[in-house]
DNA sequence: TTTAGCACTCCGGGAGAAGGAGTGCTAAAC
DNA sequence: GTTTAGCACTCCTTCTCCCGGAGTGCTAAA
């Protein structure tokens, strides 16, 4: 069934004036607000078929209306007014984009922090890769002691390296044999293969130049399951003790817990640029009266990024989807031209 | 003034009662619980000559006492029993230190985590340099398209690298000499003196390997700044909202975002094994009712860490301390022989 | 010096009571 | 047929009052 235009208007009211004040709203209070001229009255007749119809719900029965997650739903995807930013907005999110490079995971959470700021809700931040990872370049290099550097340049040109150590003496005529090696068997192919082709050319070599082959080829295969992995962040937990529904400490426990323990169970955005899940749509039992936005950004070419607050059900859902879109455009930007020397100049 | 047996003996009751119960402690409680037999109306003498020694203070008229800092801090001094380590605690203790290895700070987060669970509080830790770090080596490796990755292997061997873009050629010839030049001037020494360095070799070589040289020359600079860097990293903030003393909303939200945005002004530790810091001892406002027990590791023979745990003032100092310094030294020991090929293995 | 006894203080919890916000229903008005 | 005024009713919240209990400090006796 079709809810009138007055009903429209009448959910559209009360679910932004539970946003404001997490109160219960009353009849009287709509009627103030409403436009079109109607007394409390009918505005009372409206509010018992919307609770009848499920969109909102009545905490006691001489109490006002609060949203249901269905009316919250129908307000995201009917009534919603989607913000532009302001300007002011727009200067504090550049602002707070000026991080300072370095590791990945450090800026994840700087930017993790900078949004919650924004946002005034705990975030989370995680990445994944749009391509596997690939070796693109083996190299060793002696050291004294017998030792050996290995230097692994990966797909998107990042480049890592680890000191070897070895029992044994490896001539200086012997490395360009081994680099020759695994630069022509061991590159572009995935973990699993490069194991396959380590046991395969196992006994074409002597025992001791495989030893080195092999450290190298784990070096490399760990390298690749680890920039593989899935990193998740969270930043800003504090912010739900000043959220009047996490004033209570055991709820608020919980959620915190969640956040700094079970990240990876944090729901994920599979396509499209953002997503936003109200209550009980969270599958997990401790997202089930919060609310989650998720929205994502590109590092460079090779990486996608997603950005996610997590609040109340009463979140003000215009406003944190148009700073959080705000914001993981210019994570995008930011990671665009940035970062030229590590990940996105993938050709 | 000395404290007489018996108020001493009164002294530990209080605490060690009050740690229990977060209660104020009666006349009658103590009475029941000292060995020595005296009657309620003999301990409400002595409690009134420690309330006005400033042991013990009094929440109100009709109330019973709860230590003061100036209490438990006499307390941590004189009265408090260490305690040993059960065999349950110390299994719990090692089995929590089965980190997967990988990045220092995933491993701190780690452990600072497991500590976490141990003591029931927030937890922290940082790392310290024993030694300034230097380079120990260069080298450079030729790739297509006129780039080049530089490696650099510092004093603890650890080994960097990263790909430099060029946008013009050198020669496969010209590396080798750049090679030599960075291991001769730029190994070993400071930042500072790295840039002296580079601007009296400015005019020594043509400008487009002046400008790959100091790319690289950078480079290891930044590496070593960072790695000098004082890196914190807290774990278990959700642990305080279990605690009476934060049930409190606000007080939780003063501490917890402390704890996430103030990390650099958490007490440190200068030399010893331990220090206990209880209450207004802390610097810092917003640590002035709770208290701070710090404990040291060594990581290899190179570098050592802190680790910290933040309460509230009526914590168990005896439990935590003896949890604390165990984990520590599992620390130590794990340090010791888990991590050959990176930063243990200075000579 | 210790102890029993006692009056006193103060907190915490429970019981009303008052106030207020809001509802649902009815009957009249539009 | 919709809208609205009016009104009785419900239920929450807040306040106050009161009482019981825990604990104290003091006094006087052991």
């Amino acid at each position: 069934m079709e809810l009138t235009q007055r009903k429209r208007q009448i959910l559209k009211v009360v679910v932004e004036d539970h946003i404001r004040t997490a109160e219960p709203v009353g009849s009287k209070t709509i009627a103030a607000e409403m436009t079109g001229k109607v007394s409390s009255a009918t505005i009372r007749n409206e509010l018992a078929d919307l609770t009848e119809m499920g969109y909102l719900e009545q905490p006691h029965t001489s109490a006002g209306r609060i949203p249901s997650p269905k009316g919250y739903r129908f307000y995201v995807n009917e009534l919603m007014e989607s913000q532009a930013l302001s300007e002011d907005e727009r200067v504090r999110i550049d602002e707070s984009l000026q991080l300072r490079g370095g590791e990945m995971d450090r800026m994840m959470t700087q930017a993790g922090k900078a949004l919650s700021s924004i946002v005034n809700y705990p975030t989370y931040m995680a990445t994944t890769r749009k391509r596997r990872l690939t070796v693109r370049r083996f190299d060793l290099l002696g050291v004294d002691g017998g030792n050996c550097i290995a230097v692994v340049m990966m797909s998107n040109d990042r480049v890592k390296s680890q000191l070897l150590q070895l029992q044994l003496d490896v001539t200086a005529e012997q490395l360009p044999i081994l680099v020759n090696l695994l630069n022509t068997h061991f590159v572009n192919i995935s973990v699993s293969e490069m194991s396959q082709k380590l046991m395969s050319v196992a006994e074409q070599i002597p025992p001791q130049l495989f030893l080195l082959l092999s450290q190298a080829v784990n070096y490399a295969a760990e390298l690749l399951e680890e920039a593989d992995k899935r990193e998740i962040v969270t930043a800003g937990a504090s912010q739900l003790l000043k959220i009047p529904e996490f004033r209570d400490a055991d709820k608020a426990h919980d959620l915190m817990s969640f956040l700094a323990d079970s990240k990876e169970s944090l729901p994920v955005l599979d396509d499209g640029p953002m997503k936003i899940l109200i209550g009980p749509e969270n599958v997990d039992e401790a997202l089930k009266d919060t609310s989650v936005i998720i929205a994502s950004y590109d590092i460079g070419d090779d990486m996608r990024g997603l950005i996610g607050v997590v609040g109340p059900t009463r979140m003000d859902y215009a406003t944190v989807a148009a700073r959080l879109s705000g914001f993981a455009e210019g994570l995008t930007r930011m990671f665009g031209k940035n970062l030229p020397p590590k990940e996105d100049t993938e050709q």
